[in-house]
DNA sequence: AAAACTTGCAACCGCGCTTCT
DNA sequence: CAGAAGCGCGGTTGCAAGTTT
């Protein structure tokens, strides 16, 4: 901490304020927490329960502010947290709610148990702001969730399937709470017509045309709260789009990169619309996970 | 092998809202 | 009703670990 201070001028000053304003002359302890400061925040906790932060800091005889504490509970300590990489679906739910929401982190993190705020938000600004840049998208726009959905989760999930011991048989699709189930006859027709319609303009207004197959419950449940199974149209789509053969995948990004703009002078608009999975960036963006060259 | 660079994430900060006195 | 305290949110920073050169 004092390294730190002495580093930063600006930190000193707000440190010196800080101590005044503390009635309690204890300097406080910042930075990461140790195993023993954990141990008592929980003890504490487990003691007083939740709330009343400052004087719960002080009870547990905690050289932190109540914020800290705070803080390190609900994004740490707290039992229930889920720790690990984000699931395909949980991803695939973050982009839509913030598409939907913003940047409203917590409001966010209320819709998938188990996560906090801070790491959505910082898997949204450490990943999804990345590739988005490199698409050149607005990475709340439709379009690039559209991308997501349609080439990164499947082969994400895929992947996962593969990696897995047991892996998931040929027939089964993966719904977004997580469950599977075999794909019907239909769908497997749908699959089939899709792949056989390389068109990206098709597919993406055959598959995905922006909200309009969402009715009144777009997005999938987690748990029991907020929302509503998705529509069967939604799980239909999805399953068959996360369903599609790799060679379809290859097939629909071959044909999105020959849909780019011949003009000599492009539009901002169509820079953008021609850029859309173009060769160089759909390469940045799916290598980034290794993906992109996953089954070929 | 080591320096330089990048990435991921825990932690901190300021601000605004709500509740308490 | 006003000020203080508590709380929660979103933005930002710092650093350890990993990767590249």
């Amino acid at each position: 901490m004092k390294a730190a201070i002495a580093a930063d001028p600006s930190k000193e000053s707000r440190a010196k304020e800080e101590e005044e304003e503390e009635e309690d002359p204890v300097e406080l302890r910042r930075g990461p927490w140790t195993v023993e400061e954990d141990g008592l925040l929980t003890y504490s906790i487990a003691c007083h329960g939740e709330g009343h932060w400052n004087s719960l800091a002080k009870a547990a005889g905690l050289k932190r502010t109540g914020k800290s504490c705070r803080l390190r509970w609900l994004n740490y300590l707290k039992p229930d947290i889920k720790r690990g990489n984000l699931t395909p679906q949980e991803q695939l739910l973050i982009l839509e709610l913030h598409s939907k929401w913003g940047n409203r982190w917590s409001k966010i993190a209320a819709n998938l148990p188990g996560r906090t705020d801070n790491e959505i938000k910082n898997y949204w600004r450490t990943r999804v702001q990345k590739q988005a840049r490199q698409l050149n998208m607005e990475s709340s726009s439709q379009r690039f969730i559209d991308a997501i959905r349609c080439f990164y989760m499947p082969r994400l999930v895929e992947k996962e399937q593969n990696n897995s011991s047991c892996s998931l048989p040929n027939s089964t699709a993966m719904n977004l709470d997580g469950s599977t189930y075999s794909l019907t006859t239909h769908q497997t027709a749908m699959a089939q017509q899709i792949g056989n319609n390389s068109s990206p303009s098709n597919l993406s207004s055959t598959l995905l045309p922006g909200t309009s197959y969402h009715q009144t419950s777009p997005y999938p449940t987690f748990g029991e709260t907020v929302y509503d199974t998705r529509t069967k149209m939604d799980s239909l789509l999805l399953d068959v789009c996360y369903h599609m053969d790799s060679s379809d995948y290859d097939a629909e990004l071959t044909a999105m990169s020959a849909t780019r703009g011949s003009d000599d002078q492009p539009s901002d608009s169509q820079v953008a619309e021609s850029n859309w999975l173009g060769d160089e960036i759909a390469d940045d963006m799916w290598n980034l996970d290794d993906l992109w060259q996953f089954k070929k």
